[in-house]
DNA sequence: GATAACATGACACAAATATGACAGCGATAT
DNA sequence: ATATCGCTGTCATATTTGTGTCATGTTATC
């Protein structure tokens, strides 16, 4: 079971290390950012399995960053529990409305904050990621890590996985080049374009029985594209 | 993908230098300009695809041009980040007012422009060219990048795409060749007005199925019009 | 039927993508 | 530590596909 990794947002120090240690000692990877510029620098590059927004900062509001995030498409996934004051009492009904999948009026201890933690992870791990998802013969099951054609094990390194499964959750749609390194790199990594090509080749050369690979299409001058129609008529 | 060109505009050669090189990196094509007179000529030569302000500049200030920029309907659509010092607090609020798409505080990390840049683009680039587009039995989607009669998936090379797209966004209403070179091929680029023919025919040839192609129809001394009503009555 | 405007097919060149090879790197085993 | 192995990103090269121009054929208009 690969690490959680949680963003913690809050501009002050003393709440940032409090958290920061007990989510540590549940076992999560933690990053941390003291306003809301850093926070979505962060989340575009390291892709967080959730967010921890203080409801206020200083700037730019855990609110407005919110509503930002689930603007983009890249980063509206990404679940949100908003940390708020106790008086700000109607807050939680703005944030859950701004698309937050959880509300934590403070005070709250650690255990509790851990335990909605988890329960989101589960709530939306379940959603998302778990369940196997098939096309033709294909079959690639999340939990189990696992790709198979015909129940015939497939070999994919890491990259090559990671990009299967995200053709395979977004499926019927042109990407360029550009957006396959954001979503499946992560954001703001500085890559040769090209690269993709070799690793879209990669794939397409693993899947490449039963004539699988004519899923992975190349559509010249826009990207690639994942679609279960064939290429021409 | 074509390389976005980004439109960076502050009165400091350190800072555009430096966020020059930042986007560079992240394979943008960047303009500079040092003034807002400079700016605007450059935004309306070379149409680029977003404009970083800087609020404070001597003469016009940054909120001025932003102003000039949304009261003209060609400049209108190009989006705007506003590049602020951390002092004006309030600068936010009217800038957002003012129609831009992003405001970004200084002091600011170069990943963290490249990541609101990529978010701003990736917004605005969802809204316009949206939609699946119908006429008849033909049918264009744009998320896909697809072609198809009557579910048969039609073949055309990037610049035919271009042209369908163009026309099914705008019927009804004849374009001369140098007009639509201009929209199709984009605004500086010298070439013989006769390839436009060329590449009509052959957008005619790849959709004649079923008639589709008299949608494309020849206006003698005048140019080009896509329509749904018959050429001759 | 003369003339200008457009259509068409062919072609050389340009651009985009596919492919194979390779060196660096980190993890794991020895 | 050191060797080994699998994975990655980049490059150079091959291959495929798209592009603009031209020469020539067709059509509309007067």
């Amino acid at each position: 079971m690969p690490k959680h990794t949680i963003l913690l947002v809050d501009d002050e120090v003393a709440i940032r290390d409090m958290l920061s240690v007990a989510l540590e000692a549940a076992d999560f990877n933690v990053l941390k950012a003291e306003n809301a510029q850093q926070a979505h620098a962060m989340i575009i590059d390291h892709q967080p399995d959730l967010a921890l927004l203080d409801w206020m900062m200083p700037g730019t509001t855990g609110l407005e960053l919110l509503r930002r995030l689930k603007r983009d498409e890249l980063t509206a996934k990404i679940p949100v529990i908003m940390l708020t004051a106790k008086a700000e009492e109607d807050s939680k009904i703005s944030g859950l409305d701004a698309g937050a999948d959880d509300y934590l009026p403070k005070p709250f201890s650690p255990r509790e904050l851990i335990s909605r933690v988890k329960a989101v992870l589960r709530r939306v791990g379940r959603e998302d990621l778990q369940e196997p998802i098939t096309v033709g013969e294909l079959l690639l099951d999340p939990l189990g890590h696992r790709v198979s054609i015909s129940g015939q094990p497939i070999n994919l390194g890491p990259t090559e996985y990671r990009l299967l499964q995200f053709f395979l959750t977004h499926q019927e749609r042109v990407y360029s080049r550009g957006q396959i390194l954001d979503y499946v790199w992560g954001g703001n990594v500085y890559l040769d374009e090209r690269t993709v090509d070799v690793h879209i080749r990669r794939l397409r050369k693993a899947i490449s029985v039963a004539g699988h690979e004519n899923y992975v299409q190349t559509v010249r001058g826009a990207g690639y594209r994942f679609s279960v129609q064939l290429q021409n008529g």
